[in-house]
DNA sequence: CAGATTTGTGGAAACGATTCCACATAAAAA
DNA sequence: TTTTTATGTGGAATCGTTTCCACAAATCTG
């Protein structure tokens, strides 16, 4: 059976244009009403989303790009999008680039062009490729995770953060030493370990390269850096991951050598995760805001998608998280 | 700049049949075929995907019905289907119910209607309405995480599962406990229930109600029961949980409790998750393979959609990890 | 009471593609 | 040579909406 916005007309006893207009809103008299609704309701009737795009060039849809979406962090991001768009009556259409930077600017291109109405991408290193790409784009888009010059963005305030978890180190700690991420991500790896940089100056502590290293984002590097940082400085008394997956692969790097935590030496991340509460001891970190970041950026952009062009940068706050791996 | 294949053709100096026939490879001329080429380099056109759709009937998204997106298991399923679905060329249109069965219902419906070719439902309960939606469905539907009644899906063996770790904990115990989640999910509810009891009753065991509680799936549940259980019940020396995250929440009881793990009680979950290895002790669990579930549910879907009418379901097999829950 | 305004309706032209035809032309087969 | 086949091409209809426009009737102004 056909079912056309003509079909609902003709059973209904009125134009085809009478019917849209009831669809949306405009002038049509009581009785007509009645009668359309009627028939829609009998028929089951939903217009084709797809005419109406190509006829008003609104898709209802917003792209979601990001690195990959098995992460606590992204998901939980998502989740926070999810929430508004849903709300507000967009779908989602989800671009996984499983962390090729390529992929991300096609799928800029991509869905720039007549996909979706709105774009957020959730940012993790961004090159002066990106910014051409966004200054290129026919569709408003909003950064979440990285600050974007020039461009919406939502993003978690990393320094603040860093050098707060390094401060509550220092409080017992006199040789810190720190395990980060690469540095062109800007959020997680070089904000961060500014951070845990000016933690140590305020304190009058000096910054020594030799207690810092490079992990990738999981347990596994965590414990390989840590074996290696403790190997050759036995000295080292706290320890600051930039991320609480890293965190905890040092934790066990450490409790396997038979040093106490927090007794012997401090260890605190980032983030926040739900595994915090599943280490032991339990795990100090800075609780980063996920789900308000995609829940913010998400509403930046129906700010935008509903015409208001100005730029919105927020930075998000955080919270400290004292648990056992500082006491 | 308006850019349309009627642009594109004027511009290559040929009929907008003939573009339309270069962009969907039928018969068009060597020296056309290069001018049109270089017409669409040079202006960068990329055809309405929703126009196409309008004439077609194809719209090259596949809709995924999901509880919730931070969840170790879902997110990981996801980033199965994305890679499978990516690679053929479709969009993923993510539809989070959070956890409301009437949103998945009407889900289902619009994007039944002329949202996307497919749809993948992540199932937690399927009650008779879900039978009664698929059937009415006008696209072909791949049921993930459930099994479902005379439609495709992929799904785990919970009671194979269930029962193998339970014999594992069966070695040395004598007294093991249940703590499951609701049973209205009948994979991670009845079906794992069901393999504890199996593997009791095969081991000469009877089957206690009073062993057996029910939590959320969540950690503080986890907790809870196991406090609860262990009050009523001092001689229990082994505790199977459904999901890894009740057993984390359980153990943490344990060990605040004053009991060795494994030596006073012995542990164990089901899924496998990231968090096993963050406990201390490790967490022995049944390994579910949530990505290649994912993967497959869309590999089935994509079968679907180039005509292949037959039925298929999965059952995926699982792998006991052993870690020191359990030792 | 004439004119302006509000309220209600339908015809027809878009939006940007695909595809059924009809029709050429050139090459191959009879 | 004539007929068939393969190869190319364009005209025009179509998909299902929205919206501009013209117009009519009813209501409100002054």
């Amino acid at each position: 059976m056909l079912l056309n916005i003509d079909e609902i007309a003709k059973l209904s006893g009125v134009s085809r244009t009478t019917v849209s207009r009831y669809l949306n809103g405009g002038y049509v008299g009581q009785e007509k009403k009645e009668k359309i609704k009627q028939v829609i309701e009998k028929t089951g009737y939903r217009p084709s989303s797809y005419a109406q795009t190509l006829r008003t060039n609104r898709t209802r849809q917003v792209g979601v790009i990001l690195p990959k979406i098995n992460s606590d962090s992204i998901s939980e991001m998502v989740e926070g999008i999810s929430s508004v768009l849903t709300k507000a009556g967009y779908f989602m259409l989800l671009a996984n680039t499983a962390n090729d930077e390529n992929a991300e600017l096609s799928y800029l291109d991509l869905f720039s062009r007549n996909k979706v109405d709105g774009i957020i991408l959730i940012g993790t290193i961004l090159t002066p490729a990106h910014k051409k790409a966004f200054e290129a784009l026919s569709v408003p888009i909003v950064v979440a995770a990285q600050q974007a010059e020039n461009t919406s963005c939502v993003y978690y305030d990393d320094y603040g953060a860093a050098k707060a978890v390094t401060e509550l180190l220092l409080q017992k700690s006199k040789c810190p030493a720190y395990i980060g991420v690469r540095e062109d991500d800007k959020a997680a790896g070089l904000e961060r370990k500014r951070g845990f940089r000016a933690a140590l100056s305020e304190n009058g502590l000096i910054y020594r390269e030799s207690y810092c290293t490079t992990a990738s984002f999981n347990m596994q590097s965590g414990y390989e850096r840590a074996e290696e940082l403790f190997n050759h400085h036995k000295e080292i008394d706290a320890l600051f991951c930039a991320t609480d997956r890293i965190a905890a692969g040092a934790m066990l790097y450490l409790k396997q050598s038979g040093r106490r935590i927090p007794e012997d030496v401090k260890v605190a991340g980032v983030g926040d995760g739900k595994l915090c509460l599943l280490t032991t001891p339990t795990l100090t970190s800075a609780h980063l805001y996920y789900y308000e970041c995609g829940s913010k950026s998400a509403e930046i952009l129906l700010r935008h998608l509903s015409g208001d062009k100005i730029v919105q940068q927020i930075r998000l706050g955080f919270t400290v998280e004292k648990r056992q791996s500082t006491e």
